[in-house]
DNA sequence: TGTGTACTCGCAAATGATTTGCGTATTTTT
DNA sequence: AAAAATACGCAAATCATTTGCGAGTACACA
């Protein structure tokens, strides 16, 4: 099945990818089309195998579901990614809960500047 | 002009909105057309009047521009946001500033659940 | 081996929020 | 009031993503 090398992709890349860089990727080796990797996507998405996360470009993200929390930085310039680890949101979600009786089962952060590489180039 | 009428809907709002929820609100009042609802939220973005976050549901949601940090939780179920002032981020933010010269401008944060009105009805 | 059932895919068309081109009003400037 | 600048409506365009449908493929069981 195609869905194969979809989630190889996905398991071998180190950061998120858009759908369009998956089937760029996987197009080197097979012949797919771009529907059945948002099809393909979704599934792996609904089995948690995935995580998808929209950015504030409206575009979706996808990345390996693993338990490990990771973050991004985004270059407001060059619209890079990088990851980070420091979040304690953890510790706030459990406070949420405690205080509204909101059952968090997961969040999304993304924080916006400019990379120190784009602020040299400024 | 139109745009008075827009901006006054961001003001009196006590929750973020999304540009149909704008327009519907403006449309009581005075003919206006979704285009221009649009452009004006542009506008006012631009001129850091109004803030734009694109949520996960990929769907931008409009509000005030004031220096008091909000976020939201979101639940999944009946897709209501409920504010939050519980934000440790600044601190966050420093400390990434500080380790990896990234130099943020802002962040979006997002917490998904299941707020306890639907725990109950499920 | 035959056939039924369930997926898997490709392709083209649909979706839905948002943007844009363009021509016409309306306001502002001089 | 004429000219220059904006604001606006309308219809068409965008663009990532979804969906309907029909054809191909796989697996089960008799």
């Amino acid at each position: 099945m195609k869905k194969d090398f979809i989630f190889d992709v996905i398991k071998n890349s180190t950061n998120s990818l858009t759908a369009e860089e998956i089937y760029n990727d996987v197009s080197q080796n097979i012949d797919v089309n771009l529907s059945t990797v948002y099809r393909t996507l979704n599934n792996l998405v609904d089995k948690n195998l995935v995580t998808k996360v929209v950015r504030q470009d409206k575009i979706a993200y996808y990345e390996l579901a693993n338990d490990e929390h990771k973050h991004y930085l985004i270059c407001d310039k060059c619209n890079n990614a990088y990851p980070t680890d420091m979040c304690d949101l953890d510790k706030i979600a459990r406070k949420i809960k405690r205080e509204t009786g909101f059952s968090i089962t997961g969040h999304t952060l993304e924080f916006h500047g400019i990379c120190p590489e784009c602020r040299e180039n400024a």
